[in-house]
DNA sequence: TACATAGATGACAACGTTGTCAACAGCGGT
DNA sequence: ACCGCTGTTGACAACGTTGTCATCTATGTA
């Protein structure tokens, strides 16, 4: 069965392809008579504009990607998902587009991609967002774009963001153990290349010190934001002879690792040990203990990043980034007081 | 800075728009100088064909469609890039399609998808692919799909797909508590609509009949893939005067949940319970102990499907789906002998 | 009555690409 | 010299849509 097309539409409704498409994009002066006729004829043959021929006689297509290179399905889901909705709202379509961060010919690659589709804009999320060079490149080649970055806020570079405050809730996690009254307090890094990393390593160091506890650099360790590095790390911590009576990793998967290596210890979580996460994914619940994390609501960041980016495709291009997204401690199971001495 | 078209390319290389079209395409018949010439063109101007222009003078777009529903991050992200990395390899776009399998208009909504897009085709991931009535809607409509689906072989139904055969890795799982020396195996069911449920329960009933063991309908519970359920269900054959001695969860998230309840129980696992999962999905990595499970090889056959949806779509209807893929028994920590009574 | 004005509608071109067909050159065979 | 072939190239239309401009009608005003 063929697809009907405008023409088919307009020869139904006894009237010019014009006017149907008029119809189409609601636009006004169209008499109330000739679009109920226009509409009956669309309903009836079950008329859908064709996307190629609309982005081909407009400058892009409704098009945009998400781009990202992040080993977390969970927090990939979800900023897809709340990117969906968006276009889903605003009639565009979405390509996604995974890629490695690390590789030299990216700003080329996506340059090729929106030419290509014609795409209309880029959702960057981290660790592509915080590439500065690569920024740069898609700006030259006037590709709009919004990314998904770890600030306190927005950092005034001239490339649209929506931001986290990863820092502010990293003092909160680290704040809830010490006033739980734990001291000695381990921390996992997450990967470098990920601006969130130092940030929510800030949180912890300036929280250490409005509380007044010294930093111990060898309750820190680096990682990368994955459970294996969690559990090594614990392991590395769990060899001091001054064990820490709380870890902090960086994100859910780290603490799992760390929980997992504390059950392998033969330590009971939370008494002999308390674990802190980030993200509140997934695995932060079906751990057991669950654990004490930061929500971060990926959907409304990745609702917000979306339609900021389809505002200033639209022309808007003041639309300006939110008022800082903020995780919030999620107290679980997994932390409790030291055992006391 | 204008993006350059295939007549800027004619211009430079002095040659026709027809010439560039059929050295963008590799069609014969192009002198090999002019094939140079034309090519160091498209070099220096960067030109990239529109994909848009060209999907309207064909039929369809260059653009297939992932459709889903299932709550599991990493199932679907494995599955998204399985297809992906054939879109790329073929040059097509992919839209994904998250949906709700329970919505009554889920046909028209695809329909309607397929053809505002042009799409050229559908992968479909369970359960949607097991919807009859779903998958005649859109072959009425003449879209071209592939389905995955859980079973032994090709159905034979007409509708193409990529096959997993479920019975035979549970049998194997359950084959492998058998032999450790369990005779009281608990099974918690999957969802309903899914046809991979039925498919692993008749793994674990064949394996159980095989070797002489009665089946206890006390000891199958009915769930829902999900991570609850397995604690939900776990907790209700602890309940059970004669527990089982292990727990076959339909997959990794149930079996997750039924390793939280153990712990939550005060059991050692495995030598209180021994447990096994289905899918090895991260979290059966990330347990402690780690999960039994059987390994699927979701980028593979989602490659698989892909390939087929793209050979068919370029004509060759009689592309034909896999040999069968088999998921791999993988022996973790989390199962062990029955402790002696 | 004439005239300006706004509202409704349509004709037409253009977006970038590829399929169809025609044109032309060079070649070997009659 | 003529024919028919093959290989190479280009002119042109068409895909479905929307922006531009022109036309036409009805309405209100001088």
């Amino acid at each position: 069965m063929r697809i009907a097309t405008i023409k088919d539409v307009a020869r139904r409704a006894q009237v010019s392809l014009k006017t149907v498409s008029r119809v189409v994009n609601d636009e006004p002066s169209v008499r109330q008579e000739t679009r109920a006729r226009v509409l009956k004829a669309i309903e009836e043959l079950r008329y859908r504009p064709n996307a190629s021929a609309r982005s081909l006689r407009g400058a892009t297509a409704h098009t945009i990607a998400l781009v990202y290179d992040n080993p977390n399905p969970h927090y990939i889901i979800s900023v897809q998902h709340g990117v969906l909705a968006i276009c889903g709202e605003a009639g565009f379509g979405l390509q996604i587009h995974p890629c490695n961060s690390k590789s030299s010919a990216l700003a080329d690659d996506l340059t090729a991609l929106a030419q290509r589709w014609r795409l209309a804009g880029l959702v960057l999320a981290p660790p592509m967002s915080e590439n500065t060079e690569l920024l740069r490149a898609l700006t030259d080649n006037a590709i709009p774009l919004v990314r998904i970055i770890s600030a306190a806020s927005d950092p005034g570079d001239g490339y649209p963001c929506v931001y986290v405050d990863d820092r502010d809730a990293a003092y909160a996690i680290t704040e809830h153990l010490v006033q739980l009254g734990h001291t000695r307090i381990g921390f996992l890094w997450g990967g470098k290349q990920h601006r969130s990393s130092p940030e929510r390593f800030k949180g912890y160091e300036d929280a250490l010190r409005d509380y007044g506890i010294a930093i111990n650099k060898k309750l820190i360790v680096a990682g990368d934001y994955s459970f294996d590095d969690g559990f090594r790390g614990a392991r590395r911590l769990f060899r001091l002879k001054d064990r820490p009576s709380a870890i902090f990793g960086s994100n859910d998967e780290i603490a799992a690792g760390v929980l997992a290596a504390a059950r392998a210890a033969g330590m009971n979580v939370p008494y002999d040990l308390s674990i802190a996460g980030f993200e509140d994914s997934p695995i932060s619940r079906q751990s057991w203990p669950a654990l004490t994390t930061a929500r971060q609501d990926t959907e409304a960041i990745a609702n917000h990043a979306a339609r900021l980016l389809i505002a200033r495709i639209r022309g808007n291009a003041d639309a300006v980034g939110n008022e800082g997204f903020r995780p919030d401690l999620v107290v679980r199971g997994s932390t409790a007081p030291p055992r006391p001495r």
